[in-house]
DNA sequence: ATGGCTTCATAGTGAAGA
């Protein structure tokens, strides 16, 4: 089973990249965020049509996710439960037996904003559901964009980027709680090329300089790190037209 | 250099992203 992370920005601007992608790539679940589109104009008709199943929870401008599925998605759940939140950042589902959680988690802005402090409580309520989630479904994937360099090595230029958003130390330390509940990260089940990264700034040729951070990430629960085989970064999809800033992340899984 | 680039909502600019 080949499950993808990508944060499209924008699947309006992006769809026929998406469709392109798809055919060449071909994943089993294909998890997308920053769809920034409603519901009523979701391009479920033209994602059938390329053989997905679709879930999806968009809102005007901001946020937005969807899963996308070859296979039939079951137990569709919309949001964290128990956290009342307006900003459309969570879908779960389960595909053959695997629950996928899709998350988009907040950016946070600066470490002094009120935004970073939502990003905060907003980590602690996702762990809080997991830790349930995991007792009903041990056979578990979260996949999204977490905003979150969880290492300096995540970093391009760790010294610059030291205590600043994304790298914060509360903020790696809720990554670390994510992986206390027994997840591992794909990525680093491999080895893996020196200094690759996820996302890349639109600014000052980022891209091409490869001064980037590694925010996309697929954890895996005990029983899917043992049944994964591969796991990589797209780094192809960067490098086309009018990318994405977020290169899609892969796990592949023996299931 | 507190900018750089892209998207959205909107009709000239501003917010937000990361």
């Amino acid at each position: 089973m080949k499950i993808v992370s990508w944060n499209v920005n924008s699947l309006k601007v992006r769809l026929p990249q998406v469709l392109d992608w798809l055919a060449i790539e071909q994943p089993d679940v294909l998890c997308l965020q920053e769809t920034k589109q409603e519901d009523v104009n979701f391009p479920l008709t033209e994602l059938n049509a390329a053989g997905y199943q679709c879930v999806f929870s968009g809102q005007k401008t901001y946020n937005g996710v969807a899963i996308l599925s070859k296979q039939t998605l079951q137990q569709p759940t919309y949001g964290i439960p128990n956290f009342a939140d307006e900003q459309k950042r969570v879908l779960a589902a389960t595909v053959q037996g695997v629950r996928i959680v899709d998350v988009y988690i907040p950016n946070g802005q600066s470490v002094d904003s009120d935004k970073y402090q939502y990003k905060l409580a907003w980590l602690k309520a996702l762990t809080t559901w997991l830790k349930e989630e995991l007792k009903t479904y041990p056979k578990l994937a979260l996949l999204g964009d977490y905003n979150i360099a969880p290492e300096d090595r995540d970093i391009h230029e760790p010294a610059a980027w030291e205590g600043q958003v994304l790298c914060s130390a509360p903020e790696r330390a809720a990554f670390q709680e994510l992986l206390a509940l027994g997840l591992k990260d794909s990525f680093r089940l491999f080895e893996q090329p020196e200094k690759t990264y996820s996302w890349w700034d639109y600014r000052m040729n980022a891209f091409r300089r490869n001064r980037g951070l590694r925010i996309d990430h697929i954890l895996l629960s005990a029983p899917l790190a043992t049944a994964c085989k591969a796991s990589q970064i797209d780094k192809e999809a960067r490098k086309v037209e009018r990318p994405s800033d977020h290169a899609p992340v892969f796990a592949e899984i023996d299931v």
